[in-house]
DNA sequence: GTTCTCACG
DNA sequence: ACGTACGTGAGAACT
């Protein structure tokens, strides 16, 4: 039988490292190593389809093979509690999957391995055994090959060696490999080999002598090589260490006779327990692998948090102006409705719960058969008198924009709610979130969203099913959630910040800003030209063709062909970025003009085509503005992302030129000046920073008088360029390492920067470990506003995730707050510009810059009120200071 | 679908 | 010794 056999704590163990992303559910339960382990499982299953599979696991308990065993085992370190607590789940899984589990008292899983290899083998069955462990290869044989897994960045790879691979890499015969590690030892496994001989000298000795007995059977006239006598340093170590050979072999065997009643026909494979394991996984909100398996919960298991109140649901159809006016009077009183439109707002279901929640009415309004006037019925439901709850207010707004209506009213959001409550969770669709808390198994795609589902006969029952369902959802959510923000001190941030956005972000998405697309036309034939120049002396330079944006055929070409330097390896192959590029640019005159080439292509395709693209009917881009995405706080923008053109480069800026007002009008743009570092001087309290900023001198300059011991007009452009890369460095979580790679200087050097900045602001360096320290204790920071992000990755035992977390518990309070800032002020710019009768409108939103386009005679009025709203908007023990300017485009503004 | 590269704050 | 700064989105190549 073609057997797999899985060393599942060695496995285990690389999935618990590999898998760096901190996965954890709900309940707090880790979970990132029977993801990992889940991962490699099916990875090997599709690789290797075996007839039969099995894991083996350690057990540890009393009685170990033999005492020195014992006393070495007992010196290696214990399994991390995060570990631990995850091995009984994952067993709880594999044998929902019916995959059986080998595990006996006083062995170790690769004595299992070697064990149930063998049998097979007996039986003339073939092998493979998957192990992170090298050690392991001691048992390959004609039978029997070993599959080496290594983790490296979350990123699983195998390896198959098999007799001849072995044979091939280490020059003897795979169970010599016993003979190897008694000689050279095993620092994990804790048994010492020969003192003073290594991996090196131990090799050479095996290649040659194959086993520790004809070694010694030749001592002390033996040879590294064929005719290479050993010096007599290495003839005295070896004589002196015979005895830690001798043991260190025995403990470096493999047994393969645990007393197990193996049958290989036991494993065979069979198909998973789908209800118990749809459970399972279930409950470790592992919702990608419940997908890919198809499961289903099966007709035994009922949802765990089932209701046990029973709800009336009445079903009312809104055909008529009466109906209507009757159902508005209700919903007026009522303290909250829940809406849910349908796409284009070709309908909305509003449910209004009565009763303490066991009455529930589900108006169901649809336009194609609405005999009344529906827009004014819509005009009349999002207006200030009703109440309402729904699902994602931005779009609705947007939706209810283009039917000429105001949107009004709105108290809560479900979808900024979860944001709020965890906006790293990534995915806040209704139904995926009543998986997640309600642990209920509904189906995904909701058959609504289809614009013909509702005229077919069938689906259409289907399409109104769920479409009841997800609004009776969104009630829920609401009951759920709203305590839960009050709870968290999240409420002001969602009804003073993000719910008063919405309507001015679907305001700016609505309006879009200019472009004009013949200059973006001519802009991209001449960057098509400088492209064409630089290919033919590319390929000439290089002899030959090639794709240069390939980075692999890049890589062949500048490194084998070349002969260049690889400065830096990806995990694929060879690194061409910038940094390594800049690096070589010296070297061969080809390097300058790929990164030219870069950079031509690069504005050519993302920018020219891809903004000319998305140019709509009225010649303007109408980009959307998500607030559910970000960790921090901030918003993002897509299609087309407006808040990445160019601006750095002086080529890069003429996009800017493309960027444009309509005739008689201008762009109005204002800009924060350095928030991130002011909010860091007012978060931290540091007084040399506070006096740095109220000094009203650039801070770069103070910082490098200050650190540096200056005075600030004798400040070098390099030491100010240095202490505004350690300012920056800060607000990041900056190490060292990456300190001088920025600007450029030795590790040592960066050190010295980082230590003289943190003695002169040493208030900084406090406010740092206070944040951390805090972020631990309570599992999360926030912003001045109160805005959260969860970091369990702060409690992680793993080096790089802890690290993470801890850089992201200084960035997200400073980041966050200053997105917080300018939401706030974007709320109140937008109420002042309507409010006072201009015609100016915000367009666009970059992070720390506002953009307004507005008549050319608004424009001193408009910079003004920009100005004063987004320095007015917080009081800070430092100045906020903004900075306006008008132009006829984006690019004259800067 | 993932990886690499690069545009922005 | 580790691996090397925070937050995004998009296009092209590659698997």
């Amino acid at each position: 039988m073609k057997l797999m056999v899985i060393d599942g704590n060695s496995i285990v163990n690389r999935a618990f490292y590999g898998v760096s992303q901190n996965l954890t559910t709900r309940e707090g339960l880790p979970t990132n190593a029977i993801f990992g382990f889940l991962n490699i499982l099916f990875k090997l299953l599709d690789e290797e389809q075996p007839e039969g599979l099995a894991v083996t696991f350690d057990m540890r308990a009393p009685t170990f093979r033999h005492k020195a065993f014992a006393e070495y085992k007992a010196q290696r370190k214990g399994m991390p509690e995060e570990l631990a607590v995850q091995m009984p789940v994952l067993k709880e899984v594999l044998d929902a999957m019916n995959i059986r589990r080998y595990e006996l008292e006083g062995w170790e899983a690769d004595d299992l391995l070697g064990t149930m290899s063998r049998v097979n083998a007996a039986q003339g069955g073939n092998t493979v055994i998957v192990t992170g462990d090298k050690d392991s290869l001691q048992l390959i044989d004609e039978r029997t090959t070993v599959k080496l897994v290594t983790t490296r960045m979350g990123q699983t790879t195998t390896r198959n060696v098999t007799p001849d691979g072995f044979r091939e890499e280490y020059g003897f015969d795979p169970i010599h490999l016993i003979d190897l590690k008694a000689l050279m030892g095993d620092s994990s496994d804790n048994y010492p080999g020969v003192k003073g001989v290594g991996e090196k000298t131990a090799m050479a000795l095996i290649q040659l002598y194959h086993t520790i007995d004809h070694l010694y059977d030749h001592m002390p006239d033996i040879c590294m090589a064929p005719g290479v006598p050993a010096k007599p340093g290495v003839v005295k170590k070896l004589a002196e260490g015979e005895a830690d050979a001798r043991m260190s072999y025995d403990l470096a065997v493999i047994r393969c006779d645990a007393p197990m009643d193996f049958h290989p026909e036991d494993t065979a494979r069979q198909p998973f327990n789908g209800p118990v394991l749809y459970q399972k996984l279930l409950q470790l909100e592992f919702n990608k692998f419940i997908d890919k398996l198809k499961l289903t919960p099966g007709p035994s298991v009922s949802a765990p948090e089932a209701k046990p109140v029973e709800v009336r649901v009445t079903a009312m159809d809104v055909l008529t102006a009466q109906d209507f006016e009757q159902a508005l009077t209700k919903w007026e009183v009522a303290d909250c409705v829940a809406v849910l439109p349908l796409p284009e707002l070709a309908g909305v279901a509003v449910s209004l719960s009565e009763d303490d929640g066991k009455q529930e009415y589900l108006y169901d309004i649809r336009a194609s058969r609405y005999e009344g006037d529906y827009h004014a019925l819509l005009a009349a439901l999002f207006g200030p008198t009703v109440k309402k709850v729904t699902h994602g207010v931005k779009e609705l707004c947007r939706a209810l924009l283009d039917e000429g209506i105001s949107a009004e009213g709105f108290i809560f959001d479900t979808e900024l709610a979860a944001y709020l409550l965890d906006p790293t969770a990534g995915s806040y669709e209704l139904r995926k979130l009543a998986m997640s808390y309600f642990k209920k198994d509904v189906e995904l795609n909701a058959a609504y969203k289809d614009e013909t589902a509702f005229s077919l006969l069938d689906d259409g029952l289907k399409a109104q099913t769920a479409w009841y369902e997800d609004t009776a959802w969104i009630e829920a959510f609401y009951d759920l959630f709203k305590p839960k923000l009050e709870e968290f001190g999240l409420m002001s941030v969602l009804t003073d910040i993000e719910l008063p956005l919405c309507p001015v972000l679907a305001r700016m998405e609505r309006i879009g800003v200019l472009v004009d697309g013949q200059a973006l036309a001519d802009f991209g034939k001449q960057l098509q030209t400088g492209i064409d120049t630089l290919t033919a002396e590319i390929y000439e330079l290089a002899g030959e063709q090639f794709n240069i944006l390939s980075p692999k055929q890049l890589g062949r070409i500048l490194f084998e062909k070349l002969g260049l330097p690889p400065v830096k390896k990806t995990k694929t192959g060879y690194s061409t970025n910038v940094d390594v590029m800049e690096k070589l640019r010296p070297k061969h005159a080809i390097v300058g003009k790929v990164l030219d080439y870069r950079q031509l292509t690069k504005l050519n395709s993302t920018y020219v085509e891809g903004l000319g693209k998305v140019i709509a009917a009225d010649g303007r881009i109408h980009t959307s503005f998500q607030n559910t995405v970000t960790a921090t706080g901030r918003l993002s923008s897509t299609e087309p992302n407006l808040q990445n053109i160019p601006v750095r480069t002086a080529l890069g800026a003429e996009m800017r030129k493309m960027f444009v007002a309509p005739a008689g009008r201008v762009l109005v743009d204002a800009d924060y000046s350095q928030i991130e570092l002011r909010l860091l001087a007012h978060m931290s309290g540091d007084s040399a920073m506070i006096d740095g900023f109220n000094s009203g001198v650039d801070i770069h300059t103070v910082t490098a008088s200050q650190v540096f011991g200056l005075p600030q007009d004798e400040v070098p452009p390099e030491l100010r360029r240095a202490a505004k890369a350690v300012n920056f460095g800060i607000v990041y979580g900056i190490s060292a390492y990456s300190l001088s790679e920025d600007i450029h200087v030795s590790v040592p050097q960066a050190k010295e920067y980082m230590e003289k900045y943190f003695e002169h602001y040493s208030g900084v360096r406090a406010y740092m470990d206070r944040v951390v320290e805090r972020g631990r204790e309570d599992g999360f920071v926030s912003t001045m506003y109160g805005r959260r992000r969860w970091l369990p990755e702060l409690k992680s035992s793993n080096f790089n995730t802890r690290s993470f977390g801890e850089r992201v518990a200084l960035n997200m309070p400073i980041q966050g707050t200053a997105a917080d800032i300018i939401k706030l002020a974007m709320i109140k710019v937008d109420s002042r510009l309507r409010s006072e009768g201009l015609e100016a409108r915000l367009v666009l939103q970059v992070h720390d810059e506002l953009i307004v386009e507005c008549p050319e005679g608004e424009a001193e009025q408009v910079k003004a009120l920009l100005q004063e709203e987004m320095e007015g908007v917080a009081a800070l023990s430092v100045p906020l200071v903004a900075d306006a300017k008008s132009g006829r485009t984006w690019a004259e503004t800067h």
